[in-house]
DNA sequence: TGAACCTCCTTGAGAGTTCAACTATTCCGA
DNA sequence: TCGGAATAGTTGAACTCTCAAGGAGGTTCA
């Protein structure tokens, strides 16, 4: 059994072909596998404690938080889109929702008629002040709680080196 | 500007409401958002890599490295999903799919006749060798290429504790 | 001016996940 | 052994994301 989910190798029987690639180490394995469990259990209560409380995932929380660090609470849908992480068809989709709940407007761009800028409304911002504290309490009990400083810079640090390179 | 993509408190301009939750720190911020971004570039790279190599999500990846390493290659169905970190109904959804493209079977179980139990057929074991080595290269570049060994053991570190508290 | 090209954003289809039923079977206590 | 409760697994609907396509507006350059 060395067989990684999603990293690592698969049980061969000790057969060894030719122009192995490299495979992860017994450490990297490890590593690979808690990553991956962590993660999914993390997102799941983060996507399940939002979902209940506010009603969206996650994801929209995201472009909702970002909205609200903007200027005039206001951006052009492809900056919002670079902000978050996200493609401009997944922003579409996210604020065209977050129109029919009244948390998001869509304003026409002034200096570029194929432009269209999201605007966080009165409405978003309460929701998203409603929301916020059981959220970071969420991250906290979750993740933070866990962790010595160390731990907060080493995943920093470690975030930051995958983001730089991808 | 103080707001959180997730984790963090609302720009609520210098007021301080009674009961205020606890809030995460400037480095828990940082570290917070670099772990999002740095989470969603991951997989998004993991995933575009094994769709386009397999034809498969990173999730039905790992069912069937799950699948290579039981017993026989066969799993009840709720082992195989306590396995991969994932709900009966979402193993339910998988396990069809993967079925239908011949990698995995589903036979009855023996000793339950509520059963079933997932199997991976020769096509599947050979899908998963053939996919292998261009998604370790993936996970090593995007990844452990990028981090120092003592990077990694924090890592594991990291998760294993959120895994153990969730 | 006009043609080619690029950018902004949207749209619809397809795929995966979740959630809430629902069926079938097994377990367990009176 | 009977009946209620727990367990195994499936199903369909709702939702989000991705991908490819497309419309509309800008930009460049001859």
């Amino acid at each position: 059994m060395n067989s990684t989910s999603g990293g690592g190798e698969i049980d061969r029987g000790g057969e060894a072909p030719a122009n192995e690639p490299r495979w992860l180490t017994h450490d990297e394995q490890r590593a690979w596998r808690a990553y991956l469990d962590a993660n999914r259990l993390l997102v799941e209560a983060i996507d399940q404690e939002l979902q209940r409380d506010a009603g969206i995932p996650h994801t929209y929380y995201e472009i909702l938080v970002r909205l609200s660090e903007a200027p005039g609470r206001r951006l052009r849908m492809s900056e919002l889109a670079e902000a978050a992480t996200a493609s401009r068809s997944r922003m579409s989709h996210a604020v065209a929702r977050l129109e029919v709940m009244g948390w998001v407007r869509r304003d026409e761009c002034p200096t570029d008629r194929r432009g269209q800028v999201a605007a966080l409304t009165d409405e978003g911002f309460a929701a998203l002040e409603a929301a916020a504290p059981a959220h970071v309490d969420c991250v906290r009990r979750s993740l933070f709680d866990q962790l010595t400083p160390d731990q907060v810079d080493a995943l920093r640090e470690i975030s930051e080196a995958v983001v730089r390179h991808l």
